[in-house]
DNA sequence: TTGTAAGCGTTATCAT
DNA sequence: ATGATAACGCTTACAA
C-alpha cells in the first residue's frame, strides 16, 4: 500500500527501451516491433505500470472526464438521468463528475470550479443563473440538459406538450371540470413548459383556466403534501395533473389514505412514467419520458458531438402518454 | 467561446512580474506585498485568469477529487448518501467522480481505472470483489462505505443490530409469531447484518427461525413483488420485516391494495427512516440510520483523516429504532 | 519580497 | 521501428 508508482522513464530504463517506445506500447498506438512490444508489456506487467493520469492529461490537453450539475438527486428521475449519463461516458472510457447545487449558497462558484476540471458539462435545466451559464460555456463545451438552449449552447430535452394532450384528455374525453395542477412552474424550465401546455389545453377546450399551481417540490413527500392542501379544502378538485409522477405518486397515497375514491372521486396523473407507476393500484396515468435516453443522448453530444459541423442544437426527444386507470380510463 | 486560456506565464509577462509571484496571488499562498498582489490580481481579473487544474495537478501530485463507488441509484439511500458525500468534498473544495457498477460487466476495470483518476475512493459495500477492493487499496486511499473493514481498508458504517431490537419488540413486546424477512443476505453486507439479526433476535426470544428470507432488490417495486409473493399465499405472516424502507413503502402499498389492514392483519417494519416513512397511512416504524451523515463522514475520512496517527479504522454510526403505528403501537 | 529554474509524468514531433 | 527531446501549465525550492 503506497509503494509510489514507477514512471515510463523507470519502466523504459527496466525494459531498457525509450519512453517513447513505452508510450507507444502502453497506449497501444503507433509502429512497435513484437518483441518490443512483448519486452515492454512484460515490465508493465510484472511492476503493474499504470500511466498517471495527471501527466496524459497535461501532455493531451484533456482531462479525460465530464461532468453533470443537477439541483438534487431525490426521486427516480435524477438516478435515471444520471445512471444514464453516467453510464454512456464510462462506456466510452471518461470519468464522470457530480455536483449538486441544491440549498447551497456558492454553487455558481463551484459550478465554475468544477469546469476546470473536466472536458465538457452537462447542466440541468435552472440549476444555475444564465450569466453562470455563458461563463461556463466560455471556457467549456457545455450542454443544457432539461432545458432550453442558451446562446449558441445545445440542448438536450423532452417534449412537455405531451401533458397537454393528457389534460386534453381528462378535459374532452373524461368531461372533467376542476382540474388541478401540482408543481412549481419557477422550479425549472420542465416545470414551466407543463404548466404552460396544461393551460394551452384548457384554452383549446374553451375551459376556463384553472387557478393557480400548487407550487411545492417534485418530490413523492410534496405530492403527500399537496393531498392534504387540496383534498381537505371544501372544493376538491375533480382531477389532479402533477407535474411529475413522484408527486402523484404521493397524490394518491393521501388521496387514498383519506378514503378517496381514485379516480372515482379523484382522477390524478402524473408525468415520467416511473416504474411504481405502472405497479400501485388504480395504475397511474402518466406521459412516458425517456430519462435515460436523456442522459445518455446529453453525455454522447459531450463526448463526441459537439464541434461537429451540423452538430445537433436541439435535440427534444418524443414523449408519449400512457392511459392507465388513475385518469378513469377502464383497465384494457 | 473557445479563446484558448491563458497560463500563467502569460498572465506574467503581461503583469510584469514573475510565474512564481503569479502562482504565489493566485493561490492566496506565501509572502506577496500589497502593491503586487493588486497589480496581479488586476490583470487574473481582467483576463479572467483561473489556473489549469491539469498543470496544478501534475505539480501538487493531487488530483483534486474523490471518488465514490455504488451499486447504483435508485432510491433515496443512495440519493442521500451522495449527496451527503458530495456536500463534504465540495464543501472542502474537492472534486466528485462516481462510479455505478450495476449491471455492467467490466466494473471492475472500471473501478481500478478510476482509482487512477482521484485521490481516495470510497467504495459500498459487495460492489466489487475483495481481490479487487485489495488492488483499489493498493494504489489509491480508500474507504468501504456500509461493508466491514478488510486488510487495513477503514469503513464507515452503521450499526445494524438495532433492527434485532425491532424483531424483539414484534415478537415479545406485541406477541407476533410468523415472522417474514424480504431483503437479500446476499445482495450486500448490510442486508446480511440485517438478516443476522433478525434470527438472532428469534434465537434470543426462543422463537423458531423463520422462513428463508424474500430474496429481492431494496426498491419500492421490489417490496410490490414481496407482497404478491407474501400475501397471496394461504398462510400470510403475521409481521413483515424488511431491509429497508422502500420495500416496506412498496409492501405497505402491496398490502393496503389487497384491502388488507396494517398492521391489524400484518404488521410492517423498515430500515432507514426515509421521509415518506412517516407520512403513509399508517406511518412507517422503522430503524433510523444517518444515512447523510455516513456519506459525510466517509469523505471527511477520504479527504483528510486517512494516513493520520490513530485514524479511524471502523466508524461504526449509531441507529435508532422508530416504533410508529406499522408495527401495531398505538399514534402517540 | 521577488525571481529563476527545476521538476511533475506523459505524449508527440522529429530525427535517425 | 526506435530514440531524443521539447512541450503541456503549474508549483516550489532555492537564490537573490
Amino acid at each position: 500500500m503506497g509503494n509510489k508508482r514507477l514512471t515510463v522513464r523507470e519502466i523504459a530504463r527496466i525494459a531498457e527501451v525509450s519512453v517513447a517506445t513505452v508510450s507507444r506500447v502502453s497506449r497501444g498506438t503507433g509502429q512497435v516491433s513484437p518483441e518490443m512490444r512483448e519486452r515492454v508489456l512484460r515490465v508493465i506487467d510484472e511492476y503493474g505500470y499504470r500511466p498517471s493520469q495527471m501527466g496524459r492529461a497535461l501532455a493531451q490537453q484533456k482531462h479525460g472526464s465530464v461532468a453533470i450539475v443537477f439541483p438534487g438527486l431525490a426521486g427516480p428521475y435524477f438516478s435515471e438521468l444520471v445512471q444514464g449519463f453516467e453510464a454512456e461516458a464510462v462506456a466510452a472510457g471518461i470519468g464522470v463528475h457530480i455536483l449538486v447545487t441544491h440549498h447551497r449558497a456558492d454553487s455558481d462558484g463551484n459550478v465554475l470550479d468544477m469546469a476546470s476540471r473536466v472536458d465538457g458539462v452537462a447542466v440541468h435545466g435552472d440549476t444555475v443563473s444564465t450569466e453562470t451559464m455563458r461563463r461556463i460555456a466560455a471556457e467549456v463545451p457545455t450542454v443544457v440538459l432539461a432545458g432550453r438552449p442558451l446562446d449558441g449552447v445545445p440542448a438536450v430535452r423532452a417534449d412537455n406538450s405531451a401533458i397537454g394532450e393528457l389534460t386534453r384528455h381528462l378535459l374532452v374525453d373524461h368531461g372533467y371540470r376542476g382540474l388541478a395542477f401540482v408543481g412549481n412552474p419557477d422550479g425549472s424550465p420542465d416545470v414551466t413548459e407543463r404548466w404552460e401546455a396544461f393551460k394551452a389545453a384548457h384554452k383549446a377546450a374553451r375551459v376556463a383556466v384553472p387557478r393557480s399551481p400548487i407550487r411545492l417540490g417534485l418530490q413523492q413527500s410534496d405530492g403527500v403534501l399537496a393531498a392534504g392542501e387540496l383534498l381537505d379544502g371544501r372544493k376538491p378538485p375533480r382531477a389532479v395533473v402533477c407535474a411529475n409522477d413522484e408527486t402523484a405518486l404521493g397524490m394518491l397515497i393521501g388521496a387514498l389514505g383519506r378514503g378517496l375514491s381514485v379516480p372515482g372521486e379523484v382522477a390524478i396523473t402524473g408525468f415520467d412514467d416511473v416504474p411504481m407507476a405502472s405497479l400501485v393500484q388504480p395504475r397511474l396515468t402518466t406521459v412516458r419520458q425517456p430519462i435515460r435516453e436523456l442522459g445518455a443522448t446529453t453525455a454522447r453530444l459531450l463526448i463526441s458531438g459537439l464541434g461537429n459541423p451540423g452538430a445537433v442544437m436541439d435535440a427534444v426527444l418524443t414523449t408519449e402518454p400512457v392511459l392507465r386507470e388513475s385518469c378513469g380510463c377502464p383497465r384494457t
